[in-house]
DNA sequence: GTTTATGGATATTGATACTATCCATGGCAG
DNA sequence: CTGCCATGGATAGTATCAATATCCATAAAC
């Protein structure tokens, strides 16, 4: 297959699929001369998860070239993949301030991270994330909000209990089962994001509508 | 309080409150004289909530000030105002192809909002990302994720229930129900990505570090 | 009364994600 | 075998976004 038909197969324009290429996202064809190349399904595949990555989810090209690098290594423990898809979809922040707010937050979440026993490396991005999310909902007057958490962490326990198991038991390789951590929790976000916003639109419609 | 200050005690830039006071996102301070304006704290808590949409959640600067307008407009309906921080956070993409992955995704939507009882209109935003990402799933050979969504869907109306009650129980007026109801909506996003985050780390430790 | 800050307008920057153009070469139709 | 379109590879250009920077006449502070 040569690039035409890429780019027909996968509907991307051939000038962005050069750019991948120049990228590094997608992997070179393989070479039948100076100038010329035949892709083949992988391309189409990798393709496809490309532009899931970047239209659907909204990673930046930098961080989907580090995700597909992490899945590409075959040295790299399944732990280091996800925390390398963990670090392409939260833009890593520092605790600026020490308000007490955050302080309070800071709390909140440690003792969070205690009661259910959850063990995280201390510098996870989303820890920072959470951390600020809570302080700033407190700081704009939603405390009710921020108590929310806890009840937020009881539903969030369990789809992803159910999110690890679905994504073991369907997979023989650890390479097929990385991949599909990886879309799952990439993906994932996306698919909860939108459930989400229905279950509002769907409750809303019922009591505030008219 | 001049620019100097509320710049101090946001937190942010004058230059970039200026941008903000351009792009009408910050309501303009009280004129005292030609080049003299007074800013008070409803301009501290708007900064506040700019910044917390932009940074934390991510929102993109035109679609904050959409929000904003629906904030501040006392004639648009509850239900109205929500359907814009929706269309704020979602980008709002129209089905493309009509492959059979996404007709068998559309199919699977409906029968999920049926069975649920969820009434949403027909051109929420959500409706087509949730039926894109269900058939870019399928498309990628994750069915089993895909399988997931009404597992997805109970933990979603369960938070979901909570949150709208926490959020009515604690607010006297309706424009302070309209105003946490979106801060929920777009700041609980990313709480709950980060607490899901944080339990897939845990867990991936526990069963694939080292 | 001089220095500094301000509001308002316009211009510039840096990052991101593509698109476009160019060119030498190679496959292929006639 | 020959003319032309497609290709790989390189470089340059565009559009958008979110600020920053610079100017300037004027007003406030010391």
């Amino acid at each position: 297959m040569r690039i035409a038909e890429l780019s027909r197969v996968s509907g991307v324009p051939v000038p962005t699929i050069k750019y991948y290429l120049r990228e590094n996202l997608l992997p070179p064809g393989e070479l039948t001369s100076p100038n010329q190349a035949s892709y083949g399904d992988l391309h189409v595949r990798r393709l496809r998860l490309i532009r899931a990555l970047v239209d659907l989810a909204g990673v930046p090209v930098a961080q989907v070239k580090e995700v597909l690098e992490g899945l590409d290594s075959d040295t790299m423990s399944l732990h280091d993949q996800i925390g390398r898809a963990h670090r392409a979809i939260t833009s890593h922040r520092q605790l600026t301030s020490c308000t007490p707010d955050t302080e309070a937050a800071a709390a909140q979440v440690d003792a969070l991270l205690a009661s259910r026993k959850w063990t995280v490396d201390s510098d996870a991005p989303a820890l920072t994330t959470l951390t600020e999310t809570i302080a700033t909902m407190r700081s704009l007057g939603q405390e009710h909000l921020a108590d929310l958490v806890n009840a937020y962490a009881d539903a969030v326990e369990k789809f992803t209990d159910l999110e690890i198991a679905a994504v073991t038991a369907n997979h023989p390789t650890p390479d097929q089962i990385a991949e599909s951590v990886i879309i799952g929790t990439i993906l994932g976000e996306t698919l909860i994001s939108s459930l989400r916003l229905l279950a509002q639109e769907s409750i809303s419609a019922h009591r505030w509508h008219q």
